[in-house]
Order: C-alpha cells, then sequence, then structure tokens
DNA sequence: CTCAAAATGAGTTGCGTACCTCAAAAACCC
DNA sequence: GGGTTTTTGAGGTACGCAACTCATTTTGAG
C-alpha cells in the first residue's frame, strides 16, 4: 500500500515543447522578462501549471552564480537574547557555507529610530535580504519600505512594524503570549487570593506594552479574585529590576504571583530568593537562558514564556532564502510558537 | 560595525591547485574512492580544511543526477496523528518537488513486529531513506540494521528503537513528557488533595508506558497529597476510553486529576463533561488536533503536551535529506520539544 | 502593401560538482 | 634492470537552468 506524495522529473525542455515555444520564450516568462505576447504568456503558464512543474532549485542556483549575502540588523548592547541568535546563527556556519549564503550581522541602538532607519537605508543595494530587530515607527517604515522597493526583502525579527511593507514577522504574537503569562500566573496560584505585581522593560517598548495588554486581558476576565497592581518599568536591567522586586514585595505582603515582561529575570529572582517567599509567590518570566534555566531547576521560577531563539534565527535565514528564490514560505514551519517551559520540559 | 559570520566562495579547483594535485585526484578524497597514496590524501584533507572547504550543495546536487527517494512506513488504521503528519508531507510537495525529492507513504500494522520487520527489509535497495514509526522488538531491530548496513539512511519517528544503529531519532523523550504532565497536574490542582486517574492505549506501547513512568515519578516525589490510581487501558479507542472514564469518575467522588496517556481524548472528555466535574477535575492529555483544540477552548481540557506533528515530519525529510547528503545535522532544529499547550497559546 | 517594431527561435556559455576513461608517471617487486 | 602494480593527471560529459546574442518570423500601423 504505497501512495505516492510528490514527483516532478520535468525540465524546462519539455514545458517548451508542450508550450509550443523554445526555450528562450520559457526563460523569458519565467522570469518577466519583456517581449512575450500575453496569449503566448498564457500558453507557457499553464503548461507549466499542468505539469506542476517546479524548476530544480539547484540547478537555479548553481547557474545564477552570485552568492547571496544577508544582513542581520539587531541591537547593540549586552543583550543575551540577541546574542543567543548570533551564537546560532554561527552554528549554521556550515549550513550556509554550503548554500554560498553569507550572513553580516549589523548593529544599530534599537531605540533610536533614526539611526536604525539610516542604518537601513545604507544597505540598499548590498543585500539581496535584510532581518531587522524593528522599532515600530514612522521613519523606520519609511526605510523598510524603500529596501523593499529597492528589491530587498526584509523581514522583521522578534519585533514587527505590521504597517510596513515587510515580507514576513518572525517571531511571537506579543498579547498572546501575556495572555499565556496571565493563565500560567493565574492558574498556579490556584484558589489562593491576593496581589499580582508586573515588571516590565519599558511601556515604550512594543511588545512589552502587548504583553502587558494580553497579561491584563486575562487576569481582569478570568481571575477576579487577584488584583493587578501598576506597572513598574525596570528598563531590562538586572539591579534595576531586583530594587523593584524588592520594593514590590516589603509593600505588599499579600503578593501572590509575580510577572516579569522583559529581562532582569536574574535580579527578580534574586529579590524573590532573599525574601524567602520564591515557594508561596508564582513567578513567571520570558526566555530560556542558563540563568532562567536554573531559576526553573530550582523552582524559584514557576514558568518561562518562550520564543526560541534558534528557531527565529534558522527561520529568518529561511525566510530570506526562500523569499530570494521565489519559493513559496512553508508558513507552519516558520511561524514561532509560545512556548511554556516548566522544569520537566526544559529543552 | 560589522561582523561576518561565514564565507566560502572557494572551488574543488581551487582545492586542487592548493594540495599540488589534480582534479581527479581530490575527488576520489573527497568521495573516499580508492587508489590514492595515504600522504596524499592527507595533503588534499589539510587543503580542505585550511581553507574550510564546503561543496557547493547546489553543484553536488545537479551533478548526482538521478532524484532521491523516501519512504515513510507509518501504522495503517485510522490514526489521527499520522493522518496530520501525512498532510504536513503533503504541505511540502512543492518544495521537495523543487529538490526533486519524492516522498512516498507506506503502511503497516505497526503493532506486528514481524509485518513490519518484513515491510522494512523489502525497502532495500529501493530507497535512499526511511523514516518509520518503530516497534522496539528484535526483528525490527535487526531489519533496520540490515538498512542501514545496505547504505540506507534511517531515522526513527514518534516511537524509537535506541539499540538499533537508526541513524537519528525524531520525537520527543516521553519521560519527560509524562513528567510534563505529571507537573501540570500536580500545579494545577494546587492545594486540593485527591485522586489521580491514568488512562493509557496500552501499557505494552513503550511510549506510553514511559509516559507514565515519567507521570508517576512527578506524583510520588513532588505530589504526596495525590493518590495516583492504577492504570486503564483504552486501547487507544474513544468509546472504550469514554466507558473508561465514566467509570472512574463513578467510583471516585475525590478525583481531583485526569491524565490521558495516547488518543481517545474526545472520549475521556466527554465523560468528564457529563459528569458535570469538568471545572474541577483538571485533565490533561496529548496532541493538538482539531478536537483536543476546542476541548482546551471550551476548558474542559486544561493542557495539551504536544510534538508538533508538522516539525515532525519536517524534520525527518531534513534529517533524511542531510544524512543523505552527508550534511552536517542541526540537532537543535531537528530536536522536537515537549510543548506545553494551553489555552492562550495555541498555534 | 510596406516598413518598422515586436515577438520568437536557435543557439551559446557558464555555474561547480560527479563520474568516467585513458594515458602517463611513479612506486614497488624480484 | 625489467616488469608489474599503484597512483596520478588530463580531459570529457552531463546535470538543469540563467542570461545573453543574433537572426528570423510575425504582427500591426500607416
Amino acid at each position: 500500500m504505497r501512495d505516492e506524495v510528490a514527483t516532478a522529473p520535468l525540465t524546462l525542455k519539455d514545458i517548451a515543447r508542450q508550450a509550443g515555444v523554445s526555450l528562450a520564450t520559457v526563460d523569458r516568462v519565467l522570469h518577466n522578462r519583456p517581449g512575450v505576447r500575453p496569449d503566448t504568456v498564457r500558453r507557457v503558464r499553464e503548461a507549466i501549471e499542468r505539469n506542476s512543474f517546479q524548476p530544480h532549485v539547484a540547478a537555479a542556483e548553481l547557474a545564477r552564480g552570485r552568492a547571496r549575502r544577508f544582513a542581520f540588523v539587531m541591537p547593540s548592547g549586552p543583550n543575551l537574547f540577541m546574542q543567543q541568535i548570533e551564537a546560532y546563527l554561527g552554528e549554521m556556519a556550515g549550513w550556509l557555507a554550503a548554500r554560498r549564503l553569507s550572513v553580516e550581522m549589523i548593529a544599530t541602538d534599537v531605540f533610536d529610530a533614526n539611526a536604525l532607519a539610516d542604518c537601513l537605508e545604507q544597505l540598499a543595494g548590498d543585500y539581496d535580504g535584510v532581518a531587522v530587530v524593528a522599532l515600530d515607527h514612522p521613519s523606520v517604515r519609511a526605510a523598510i519600505n524603500d529596501l523593499v522597493d529597492g528589491g530587498t526583502e526584509v523581514v522583521t525579527l522578534v519585533s514587527d512594524v505590521p504597517s510596513s511593507r515587510r515580507h514576513h514577522y518572525v517571531g511571537i504574537d506579543n498579547i498572546a503570549a501575556g495572555r499565556t503569562a496571565g493563565a500560567l500566573v493565574g492558574r498556579l496560584v490556584g484558589a489562593r487570593r491576593g496581589k499580582v505585581a508586573i515588571i516590565a522593560g519599558s511601556l515604550a517598548l512594543r511588545d512589552h506594552a502587548e504583553r502587558i495588554f494580553g497579561f491584563n486581558q486575562v487576569m481582569a476576565s478570568e481571575f477576579a479574585g487577584l488584583e493587578v497592581l501598576q506597572v513598574e518599568e525596570g528598563r531590562d536591567d538586572d539591579a534595576q529590576s531586583e530594587a523593584l522586586a524588592a520594593r514590590l514585595l516589603r509593600d505588599h505582603p499579600d503578593m501572590v504571583g509575580l510577572y516579569n515582561v522583559g529581562a532582569g529575570t536574574p535580579g527578580v529572582a534574586r529579590a524573590l530568593s532573599e525574601s524567602g517567599r520564591d515557594k508561596e509567590v508564582i513567578f513567571v518570566g520570558h526566555d530560556v537562558t542558563v540563568l532562567t534555566r536554573k531559576l526553573l531547576l530550582s523552582g524559584v521560577m514557576d514558568a518561562a514564556i518562550s520564543q526560541n531563539p534558534g528557531h527565529e534565527a534558522r527561520a529568518a535565514v529561511r525566510v530570506l532564502l526562500a523569499l530570494a528564490r521565489g519559493e513559496p514560505i512553508l508558513s507552519e514551519q516558520e511561524q514561532i510558537r509560545i512556548d511554556i517551559v516548566m522544569r520537566d520540559n526544559l529543552p
């Protein structure tokens, strides 16, 4: 009992013969070159459809000659998550080399919209594709659109600019991530009542704001017994976050839940441990790093919401490559899932 | 501030020149063909190392000519999970065709070790790679080893045969999955006390047994307040599982948790809903399907442990392809994660 | 009908590798 | 030293497509 799923041993020559035209004409149609009558275009297209012909990527890749260059535009500074993405790109080095792809990292101040926009503008023409950890700002949007118009493939990474004409967004739905965090805190707190604190990096960051929105949504609709405190901003900094958490714990002896929206998790965890209340306060944060790993294992942290950075790095490269080649994107594959990571399913 | 990650514009001709030999000799070394002095082999290898040369996959693929054939050996019968895998392979049709890969589905009775072994033996020589939902049995192990010896790449899918010489296992760690389920049930039950029931497909299935093992491990060590009932076997069947669940609910009014290890989740859910105790009994099962999706959304089901079937299908194909090409495997990419899926992070 | 413009055919070259043949050179044996 | 075997070189062909040239045919406008 065998069931064929896919085959395609045809070549362009076969298509040309079937369409009753020459190879040159098929080539013109395939690459949208001018000088072909609409009727002829139709005949060729039909022959391609009829045989569900797919150009042999290996042959196409070999024939085009020049290598492809991709750029990853990422925030400068000691950001662990970004370092991880870079590390994962490094692991792909062999894969990239075998496909004659080069990936270059470009660091900019991601909080400065104009600097980011300038940086993007400078890339025009030099790269076949750009992945950018974007900032949703008019000048960045314009820069992205300019790149797209110039023929560069653009994907946004981690943080989206939905209003731009970027070809793809590689990252999670942050509202859903916040909802997930909320549901976890609420459910793990259980029947107890008390207060829930939120520490974010900055409310000006789109992803943080969205997470908080989702978190509050769930808390309001499903966990009426829990009172959500005003959001505190820790600037994604360990020391600041620790101080904030310590103060919150002191001021609210009835705190039962704590959600850290951005970075600074180690600091928050320290405050929690030193208060001696790490077992009673449910603590949920984001991203699995060496540090959060330990916190999950020791039980200080109850769950981490994670967007797999390795997956994001690879997905960005794959999407850029598929776009550049004109291949369809396997959307299910490239979609970044919201991972709930607890002690027993640590990757 | 730019930082190169990977490049490789060299060709075999460059390697030949650097090593002071001809293209033919480089070719001989690269493909382990005989007739080259050890010293010459070393020189060529060094030149390859020194330049971290990577053959251009597109060129290699084009040159080898013939297409590759892969076989997926899967259980016959109306298994939703397997249908999903097949569906995802269908979605890859374009991707496969563009690479001149063919994937064929072969159905067998996966519970009959000898039938499975026979089926595998018949594939020898016809396929470049085989992915098999295996059964851990001596004759299956022998069949897998025979395939490997015959030069066929073999990966086990979903269910492993660790003692065989298969090249790779695409699936999750089922003990960890069971542990995760246990931790979820225990934590979501919260401070309450009572009984926890387990319904499995069959204790003879390796993956089910492992999940139960992990589940019990966690319950024993961390949730002493919960009494785990004896495992019931529902044969992965909806009706049987429903009857079992109904009986368990009747016999144990103090049941607070329910873990369904295999299929049959809709049946269990029906029993739970009809008992009117779906809100108080924490229900954790496996896999996200159209049906479990609804159950998660309605709240009957509290969490699903999921191994992404789309990921498994694609990973199996990618691994087989990488093995056939002699490329390294991106292990982090191909590792199947244990997904915790709750209402708010439904994919 | 004429002539220019548009459309098409026929052909070439090259991409980097696999795989093959045959001859020449080197190494080895006695 | 001669003869044999092993090792190496040189070269060719093929893979399927991209990208190009140039000649030829077809089309449409006037």
